[in-house]
RNA sequence: GCACGCGUGGCCAAAACGGCAAAGGCGCCGGUCUUAGAAACCGGAUAUUGAAGGUUCGAAUCCUUCCGCGUGUACCA
């Protein structure tokens, strides 16, 4: 054994060690299965430290799950498809292709150098036919089954990016990927039918472990809401109309989404999207101000629109009158540019005195405010007097005043009972409306999954046959970037015969969102060189739901709506039997960093920290950075300001993975990374953190290093059986008894911790524990045998405890004290044992405080009653001093804790 | 604007049910070693837990208000 730790050898034999033996291969076997899954990478050839993180801390779970005995699944794979290889293939002429599997090759290095217990044979890469061939299998299967179809739209469009997205990477009114302002366009597009399942993307939340803000996220962008419809017959009245026309629609009627059918009575006007079918039809005969009005809002809504703008509400009085069923009162119809023709009906009764835009609405144009219901309080108020001017819309639920035979009940019987009488009469019905759309996958893009679908002009839309699957992307499609399919420009991909007919017909160029390949691929692994199939069945009967999935929440409504709606789809073609992919899901905060920058002109400019003076107080704390003098130009010293910012080249405060394991080791830098933060915070990058891993990994190396030897003499070190007898723990000296408490509580709060998805403390933990090891200062020559056992005992449970944190130091320690040379994995070595008796001390010291402040300690059995501390503390002569004369009121005990007496 | 979350030494952070004088790491200071520094090792100091009220025998933890920060979201009827 070296008497230092050196990563690189450590880490080189470890991985040799572990290929050699294909350690982390695994197959379905009797044990209790774990899938450990994280977020597969794009593979754009550099690792960052966003995927060290997420990655350390799959592994760090797959870790221990395997000591914990189960048959791990630890998979990774690659999100081959999407447009940096296309735009690679743009600038530099590189083949897409070629450039994709280069990358692969170089970050699956770089993931092999950090040493991540990966099943390497499992791999999948998107842009693979093997793999492609099952997105077009998939979408077959949707297509038979009416969950693709294609339609024309408004579709969100970027135009810096020439492409189409849908609308979870729309969100905002930005584009997901370059965060500029989405337009609109119309286009032919395929969708799948999402909203098919939104009840029970919805639902099903009930039943998985994830946290709270994505699920809120994701119920948000479901967006449920459960009203009623209501029509509202529509007339045309004389005077708002030109002379000319004569005819006055008959049975027209306006359908009114609402979840307050409660208000009706206090509507005093219906509103339309000025896209509503309705303003279409009535177009003739509107004022040629009022089609100026409407066309003018139809324009401004289809502008690209700040984040945060807020839009001023506008609306034209078309002239047209709409009857309330309810009331029979008559209503004017306007066009409102704050209603939305993709949500409900397009069509909304106006309540501006029991809703805020209606009220806006209201207050803008002059249109009469009444109120309908009223505090329950209030009510008699509302019936004796001329309703009171509301200063703000009231917009909670309350009692029904103004509103006829329905006057005095409350807001929810009044929904179900108006709806239910609407219902009767024939003018309307309950309703559940959703703001999820269908999602639309069709893509102007080469580098994605072709879909399978062919246009002859004679059988019109017909899916490709499952035997001519795939669906190959040639090789030789030109790149303009220009936002048309490159697939168009290349016909003897185009040009096909008919699957039905066999005549001239011609493929479907779009290609998939990439967010298809990544709503199944963790199935894909469980077979990943099955060509009959997407995977077997029976397979996903063992290894799936994933147990624990890990990435970064920016997914929280995109990929991983996608992936449930996929799973909730191959249930239903019964590929699997449960609801929901993953059972658990771990989001982890960004990786940021300090950045220094000069904006002194207007704009930042960063400099990266080695051009940096940073000055600090006597606290260290930083007061003053300045521009370093050698970088600066001559006798200027240019202050600069500091911030911390995600990572990124352009501000000089990125970290490469590989220099950090080139320097302080994989091990080092995956524990710094768990060890820094909560896994759900950011972590800000310090070097000299890593630094801090280092020592504690040199910290415990030196102690095994001194007693390795030693332990050399003990037979059997594997198990806890060793020559030196394993003492009750009561006999022996206070030292070893501190010592193996010690150690087994550690062992206990690690595993709590780590069955908690805390890393941190864990950690923390370790560190404690060797502490405790040096601070007992037992020596090899001098031990008695219980504290050989004792340093043993702790030694081996802390390396064990290691391995999830830094696996290849971990191994190495473990071979050494044990002997054992198949490594930790290899003989299939289990966590440490929890003995609670060994954790708990036979004596514990008790707090005593008098009046909530603490005066004494006092020593006492944890299992004394409560009445023996009492009198212990009464007795106790510090106490006495703070008691002494005073009335004594009551004396609280908290068992093995503390005891509190109140004077007076 | 709305919703949610957070505020603990200079920094990152830990503290089941409210219950000891608030972990651990970084940084800082001192010492050993060294010609000196760095590294390494050893030792040390540092917190009325954002503010003000309240509940309680007892509050970082619960409640109210305020201040500061972060995230999500935007006319969803």
């Amino acid at each position: 054994m070296d008497e230092k730790y050196f990563s690189k050898k450590v880490e080189a034999k470890w991985q040799k060690r572990w290929a050699e033996t294909c350690a982390f291969e695994v197959a379905k076997d009797e044990r209790p299965k774990f899938y450990q899954l994280e977020m597969l990478p794009y593979p754009s050839g550099n690792l960052h430290m966003g995927h060290v993180r997420n990655y350390s801390v799959g592994d760090a779970i797959a870790w221990f799950k395997r000591l914990k005995g189960f048959n791990v699944l630890h998979p990774i794979g690659w999100d081959s498809f999407g447009q940096p290889a296309e735009d690679a293939a743009i600038k530099r002429g590189v083949n897409p292709r070629e450039w994709t599997e280069e990358n692969i090759k170089s970050m699956q290095g770089q993931l092999q150098r950090l040493g991540l217990s990966y099943d390497w044979l499992r791999q999948m890469a998107a842009h693979r036919p093997e793999y492609y061939k099952w997105d077009q299998w998939f979408f077959l299967k949707m297509y038979e089954r009416g969950l693709a179809y294609k339609k024309k739209t408004q579709v969100n469009w970027c135009e810096t990016d020439q492409a189409t997205l849908s609308n979870e990477q729309a969100s905002g009114g930005l584009c997901w990927r370059c965060g500029n302002p989405v337009t609109k366009k119309d286009l032919e597009q395929w969708f799948l039918k999402t909203t098919a399942y939104a009840d029970q993307l919805l639902d099903d939340m009930a039943d998985i472990d994830w946290p709270q803000n994505v699920i809120k996220r994701q119920r948000d962008w479901i967006g449920r809401s459960t009203g009623a419809y209501v029509n509202f017959e529509v007339r045309v009245t004389a005077s708002a109309v030109p002379a000319a026309s004569e005819e006055t629609p008959k049975g027209v009627t306006l359908t009114v989404f609402t979840t307050r059918i409660d208000t009706i009575y206090g509507a005093n006007a219906v509103v339309l999207a000025a896209t509503h079918p309705v303003v279409e039809a009535h177009r003739h005969q509107f004022s040629a101000e009022v089609l100026a009005k409407i066309d003018a809002i139809v324009a401004e809504s289809s502008k690209p629109k700040e984040l945060g703008e807020e839009v001023e509400k506008d609306g034209v009085d078309t002239g047209l009158k709409a009857v309330n069923p309810f009331s029979g009162e008559e209503l004017p119809v306007w066009v409102g540019n704050y209603v939305m023709m993709e949500y409900g009906t397009g069509a909304v009764m106006s309540v501006p005195a029991h809703d805020e835009r209606d009220w806006e609405f209201a207050k803008k144009f002059g249109l009469p405010i009444k109120q309908v219901i009223s505090e329950p309080h209030l009510t008699h108020e509302h019936h004796t007097m001329q309703a009171m001017a509301l200063e703000v819309p009231f917009v909670d639920y309350g009692v029904l005043v103004h509103s006829d035979s329905w006057n005095g009940k409350t807001s929810d019987d009044a929904k179900k009972e108006m709806t239910h009488y609407a219902e009767t009469h024939g003018f309307g019905e309950a309703a559940t409306t959703y703001r999820l759309r269908d999602w639309g996958v069709s893509r102007q893009r080469l580098w994605g999954s072709p879909i399978p679908i062919v246009y002859c002009d004679g059988c019109g839309v017909v899916p490709e046959k499952y035997e001519n699957l795939p669906v190959v992307l040639p090789d030789n499609a030109p790149m303009t970037g220009t936002g048309e399919s490159p697939l168009a420009k290349v016909p003897e991909f185009v040009n096909v015969a008919c699957p039905q007919c066999g005549g001239a017909a011609r493929r479907e160029t779009d290609t998939m969102d990439t967010f298809v390949d990544s709503s199944w691929y963790y199935y894909r692994y469980l077979d990943p060189n099955n060509s009959d199939a997407a995977f077997d069945p029976a397979l996903a009967e063992y290894w799936t739901p994933v147990d624990q999935y890990i990435g970064g929440d920016d997914h929280a409504v995109m990929h991983l709506i996608y992936a449930r709606f996929w799973t909730k789809a191959m249930r239903d073609l019964g590929l699997v039997k449960f609801d929901e992919p993953f059972r658990r899901l771990l989001t982890q905060g960004m990786v940021v960093g300090e950045t220094f920058f000069d904006d002194s002109t207007g704009k930042r400019r960063y400099f990266p920290p080695d051009q940096v003076t940073i000055e600090r107080d006597e606290k260290g704390k930083v007061v003053n950075a300045f521009l370093r003098s050698e970088d600066a130009d001559e006798g200027v010293r240019v202050p600069l300001k500091h911030a911390i910012e995600r990572m990124s080249k352009s501000k000089g405060n990125g970290v490469d993975p590989d220099e950090m394991v080139e320097i302080y080791g994989a091990d080092a830098a995956r524990l710094f990374v768990l060890f820094a933060a909560p896994v759900e915070n950011e972590l800000v990058w310090h070097e000299s953190g890593i630094e801090g891993a280092v020592r504690f990994l040199q910290r415990v190396w030196r102690f095994v290093y001194k007693w390795h030897a030693l332990f050399s003499e003990f037979k059997d070190r594997t198990t806890e059986n060793t020559e030196i007898t394993e003492k009750d723990g009561k006999t022996g000296t206070d030292i070893s008894k501190r010592l193996r408490q010690k150690t087994h509580q550690t062992i206990k709060r690690v595993d709590d911790s780590l069955s908690t998805l805390q890393f941190n403390t864990p950690v923390a933990g370790l560190m404690e524990l060797i502490n405790a090891l040096y601070d007992a200062k037992i020596e090899p020559e001098t031990a008695t045998d219980d504290e050989k056992f004792a340093v043993y005992e702790g030694v081996r449970a802390l390396v064990l405890m290691l391995a999830p944190f830094a696996p290849h130091a971990a191994e190495e320690l473990y071979e050494q004290i044990t002997g054992e040379t198949r490594g930790i994995v290899g003989s299939g070595a289990r966590y440490p044992e929890y003995r609670a008796d060994l954790a708990a001390a036979d004596e514990i010291e008790i707090a005593v405080q008098v009046n909530g402040k603490l005066r004494s300690r006092i020593m006492a059995s944890p299992e004394a009653a409560n009445e023996e501390l009492e009198a212990q503390a009464l007795a106790d002569e510090k106490v006495r001093e703070f008691t002494e004369g005073k009335e004594i009121v009551k004396v609280v005990v908290v068992p093995k804790r503390l005891v509190n007496v109140v004077v007076k």
